[in-house]
DNA sequence: AGCACGCCGACT
DNA sequence: GTCGGCGTGCTC
């Protein structure tokens, strides 16, 4: 009997053999398969390589079923396989992430529906003898329909446009015989004929290098960049067009897609209808459709989530990575990945063209940029004659705000003036909620959580102290807990909330939107968040960094950060390129229309090199410097990093495992150990955390070395070591 | 990931 | 004397 290798869906070393009974076939690698385990049955995939010929008979069970599913391509298994290697992840557990909609593998419940009956073809060649009249309404019916296809009597009712009784009256008459369709959502065909919106002659250009590279049908890697507003989703969905021609598929990538309402309305103008969906916030059915749509290869074009690159794409031509540079595509829990990495990979794997799109590149992309590995395609200008944004920095040790407000004199002024002018202005600060620290007056004890190293948010909407870390909640306390003293509770600090308090009592009549993750929680919010501050419903904006990424507002004309140097405090190794990129960011959402934009940064130190690279506009020079000071030291980009965070319950335990991890550490040339240090956040969820970092030269292979490493260290129980290769958050 | 087996506290 | 807590270990 036939043994084959199936790798089931659950953090297990490997592959597990089982047999094929005797009398049925051997499915192919890729195929979807039931099989038993310690008593259950599992959906797992048949995995490429020889079964153990020396597992003995009794051990082995028999595969179940073979699912009806397109089998999972070789370019995906290799992919499952080399994140797994990279992220020193089990394979199931990245395969895990390949079968994200387990029901998608069933086969789809049918729903009832109309085909042509024999009557029919012949009454739609004008051969109807003794059906009764073919009445116009009957005609149009039998014009909508191919012959073969199953509708359902309101889709064809509706293509039709007539009724749904001349359906059933069709279906009566025997014009019509019941069929089944799949039942599930249809998924429409962007037509990349549609007529798009006209580009400029260097966007045409642009446009025309992305074609091309994406009809070579082959692996490359383009870098595309170029100012707010110069029309870079434009230009690449071009390429998208160019796929869609080449009858391959298309995956774009968003930071953000549940917020990402005014990108689909740009989808929708060029290609005359949506794309496919893919984030974390969609239903349970519509995703198990999705899933089976992408497989069956009639979903042409998906947008998603860094989550979409694992889904079952039969023949992907191209990956676009928009705002490349954005942390959120990094995956912190589970299987550690960064999207934009792991999309070149895969993209080189099925043998698809892949555009990373950014305004403000990663260092890591430039970097690869510069040497060659990716071409480079760059937009000059902004699109429709709109000028870039004049920035500028308030410097707080010169006009300070009042005492216990945050809005400096020149800020409020430029407001006043801008709303003034019947024009829309913005005030951005990254932290949400009242305030970010609660400090009582009487004896300095701060609130603090109680399963973090983190201080307790004030959010005094919800009247509550939260914590940003593990969701801890508590009510504001009407005394101090540590001294009892009464209302000596004092807020500390701004976030956007105490921003929105200061704004009403300084501009009362200006019509205020307060825009973070808590008050847009998702696509509705977003959407109509949008539509009101394009409809001038609104006139000062007050957000976090939700408001930085993607929108388009036609009639904001200043922005104002709030805090230009928060996110530079702290030893972390990306703080400066970070916080470039957001502010360069947020600026870019002012004046995008005819009238001119104004961005002020408030400051207490404008000499900041981040600061002045934001005044002068010239990010390039800036981020050579920041190339320049990694360098010599062998960090990012120019040297590898693995982090390593032990965590356990007891904080002895914690230090020991680190300090054990540290003593064995691999001594190889080029490689260097730091640590263990606490971890900033050295208390997460009631886990106490110590960190190792591991830094390695660019030609040294990390894997081998830590997968050594941690085999030779042997984890006691309770402690836990979870492996980030490549780190980009430092907590 | 489940689920069983296994060793120490409050009960019919 | 048992029922049950969840800590370790195995599943082809």
């Amino acid at each position: 009997m036939a043994r084959l290798r199936v790798l089931l869906p659950l953090p297990l070393a490997g592959a597990y053999d089982y047999r094929v009974p005797a009398g049925r076939d051997v499915p192919p690698a890729g195929s979807f398969v039931v099989v038993p385990l310690s008593g259950r049955q599992l959906y797992g995939v048949v995995w490429d390589g020889e079964a153990d010929p020396d597992l003995p008979e009794r051990r082995l069970r028999d595969i179940v079923e073979v699912l009806p599913v397109p089998p999972m391509t070789a370019s995906l298994r290799r992919f499952v396989e080399w994140v797994a290697a990279y992220t020193l992840s089990p394979p199931g557990a990245v395969l895990r992430m390949a079968m994200s909609s387990p029901s998608a593998l069933e086969p789809p419940a049918q729903k009832a529906g109309w085909r042509l009956a024999a009557a029919g073809r012949r009454a739609a060649q004008g051969q109807g003898q003794g059906e009764g009249r073919l009445t116009e309404a009957r005609r149009r019916v039998l014009d909508a329909m191919e012959p073969g296809e199953v509708y359902t009597a309101a889709t064809l009712a509706a293509e039709a446009g007539v009724s749904a009784g001349v359906v059933r009256g069709m279906a009566g008459a025997g014009l019509l015989e019941p069929a089944l369709l799949p039942a599930g959502a249809e998924f429409p065909r962007p037509n990349p004929a549609h007529p798009g919106p006209t580009l400029g002659t260097e966007q045409g250009q642009v446009a025309a290098a992305l074609r091309e590279a994406t009809a070579a049908r082959a692996f490359g890697v383009t870098l595309l960049t170029g100012v707010t507003g110069s029309g870079k989703t434009e230009v690449y969905l071009e390429a998208v067009a160019e796929c869609l021609e080449q009858g391959r598929q298309a995956l774009v990538l968003l930071p953000e897609i549940a917020l990402s309402t005014q990108w689909l309305e740009r989808f929708e103008r060029r290609f005359g209808g949506p794309p496919a969906l893919w984030h974390s916030e969609l239903g349970s059915r519509l995703r198990r459709d999705t899933w089976r749509a992408v497989a069956e290869g009639r979903a042409p074009v998906l947008v998603g989530a860094r989550s979409a690159l694992f889904l079952p794409f039969p023949d992907l031509g191209l990956i676009i990575v928009d705002e490349e540079h954005e942390t959120a595509f990094k995956q912190e829990e589970g299987v550690i990945y960064h999207a934009r990495d792991m999309a070149v990979v895969r993209a080189r794997l099925a043998g698809a063209a892949c555009v990373l799109v950014s305004a403000t590149p990663s260092l890591e992309t430039l970097t690869n940029a510069g040497t060659g590995r990716y071409a480079a395609l760059h937009l000059p200008v902004r699109h429709g004659g709109a000028s870039l944004p004049e920035v500028a920095v308030i410097d707080q040790r010169r006009t300070p705000p009042e005492r216990g407000r945050f809005l400096s004199p020149p800020l409020v002024e430029a407001v006043r003036e801008t709303l003034a002018a019947g024009q829309q202005a913005m005030l951005f600060l990254n932290r949400r909620g009242y305030a970010p620290l609660t400090l009582c007056r009487s004896c300095g004890h701060r609130m603090r959580c109680p399963n973090c190293t983190a201080w307790l948010v004030e959010h005094r909407v919800r009247r509550t102290l939260q914590c940003h870390h593990c969701g801890h909640a508590e009510p504001i306390p009407e005394t101090c807990p540590e001294c009892a003293a009464e209302g000596s509770l004092t807020p500390l600090g701004p976030g956007v909330e105490r921003v929105q308090e200061e704004a009403a009592l300084l501009f009362p009549d200006a019509r205020r939107l307060v825009m973070a993750s808590d008050t847009i929680p998702g696509p509705a919010a977003a959407a109509e968040a949008a539509r009101a501050i394009q409809e001038r419903e609104v006139d000062l904006i007050i957000g976090t960094q939700i408001v930085a990424k993607g929108w388009h507002f036609p009639h904001l004309t200043l922005v104002g950060v709030v805090d230009a140097d928060l996110g530079l405090a702290g030893g972390d190794l990306r703080a400066a390129e970070r916080t470039v990129q957001l502010l360069h960011q947020v600026a870019g959402r002012a004046g995008r229309a005819e009238a001119p934009g104004r961005v002020l940064l408030q400051s207490w130190s404008p000499e900041h090199p981040v600061l002045e690279a934001l005044v002068s506009g010239d990010l390039d020079a800036f981020m050579e410097a920041e190339a320049e000071s990694r360098r010599p030291g062998h960090w990012p980009p120019f040297g590898r990093l693995a982090a390593l965070i032990v965590s356990a319950e007891d904080e002895r335990e914690a230090d020991r495992a680190a300090r054990d991890l540290g003593l064995t550490a691999p001594q190889a040339e080029g490689v260097e150990v730091l640590g263990p240090a606490p971890a900033p956040l050295a208390l997460l969820r009631g886990r106490h955390r110590r960190r190792l970092l591991l830094k390695a030269r660019r030609d040294v292979a990390v894997q081998p070395l830590l997968r050594e490493w941690l085999s030779r260290a042997g984890v006691p129980a309770g402690v836990r070591v979870q492996v980030d290769i490549d780190p980009v958050s430092f907590l």
